[in-house]
DNA sequence: ATTAATTTGCAAATCATTTGCAAAAGGTGA
DNA sequence: TCACCTTTTGCAAATGATTTGCAAATTAAT
């Protein structure tokens, strides 16, 4: 669960993000949409909060390339829009990699490259446990 | 080459930046350096020569994920020292990931997940700077 | 309810980046 | 080289996203 007090605002932003899952949006644009579902919230506010639910790793940050602001959104773990796959080359299996590490991996490339990755459609290819007899094989 | 007339400021930014390549700089920090050079030029210039160099693919922009101001760095378009590849999901073309990130990243796998990948058989999928209109890293 | 710690709202401050405009410099062709 | 037209510069002011200081409000625990 998230840390800190359980305040107003910081409901609404997570159950705007929460409702609108694997969508970024702008701070302004959270305050917009809030405060048209007829709620009061600051724009500051919503810094501040996203800015920790990031650190919380409750949120993923996006600054594009091209525009001058950034976006957050919200991510299930189990999402695999979060997250990198895994796919055996001798077994054909897939497996997932955590959103954290996933996340991790996209700010490196994204700060060393430039580059923008789309989890869901990335395949890291090697050999599974299963196949190197780590664990038991099938 | 570069279009556009020849002048002074420009000249100094491309100098700066080939006689650093592959790093980054903010527009601040070449203004900084070229003044220390000993040659005057003015901070909107230099976003405005940039702006026009990044268009023209001769130099690559980087937004940080975690810094508010971009950064500018000259490469060549034969630098290829990667194992990890990144192909386009829009051009279909596959560039190479530094080897660094990609030992970074093999390491994480390898302890998080008791993965063993093979780079040379991994593609990562996203959209290449190419068709984001800002370079080719070939 | 009292209290201490945290969070909010507001307005002002910051900081990177952009823009308008007149002056300066580049490039071309006579 | 000079004249001419186009592009670029420098400057100062504008913009726009994000941050900050501070007093007031809210939270959670006693």
């Amino acid at each position: 669960m998230e840390k800190g007090y359980n305040t107003k605002p910081k409901e609404y932003i997570l159950l705007f993000l929460k409702a609108h899952k694997n969508k970024r949006f702008s701070a302004k644009e959270m305050y917009d949409y809030i405060k048209k579902e007829g709620h009061d919230i600051n724009l500051a506010t919503i810094y501040r909060n996203v800015a920790a639910l990031e650190k919380e790793g409750i949120l993923l940050k996006h600054q594009g390339n091209d525009t001058n602001y950034a976006t957050y959104q919200y991510v299930e773990n189990s999402d695999c829009l979060a997250h990198f796959h895994f796919e055996c080359i001798k077994c054909g299996r897939v497996s997932h990699l955590g959103a954290k590490e996933t996340n991790d991996f996209l700010k490196m490339i994204k700060s060393k490259m430039g580059f923008e990755v789309e989890p869901q459609n990335t395949y890291i290819r090697g050999i599974c446990n299963h196949c190197k007899g780590v664990f038991i094989n099938i």
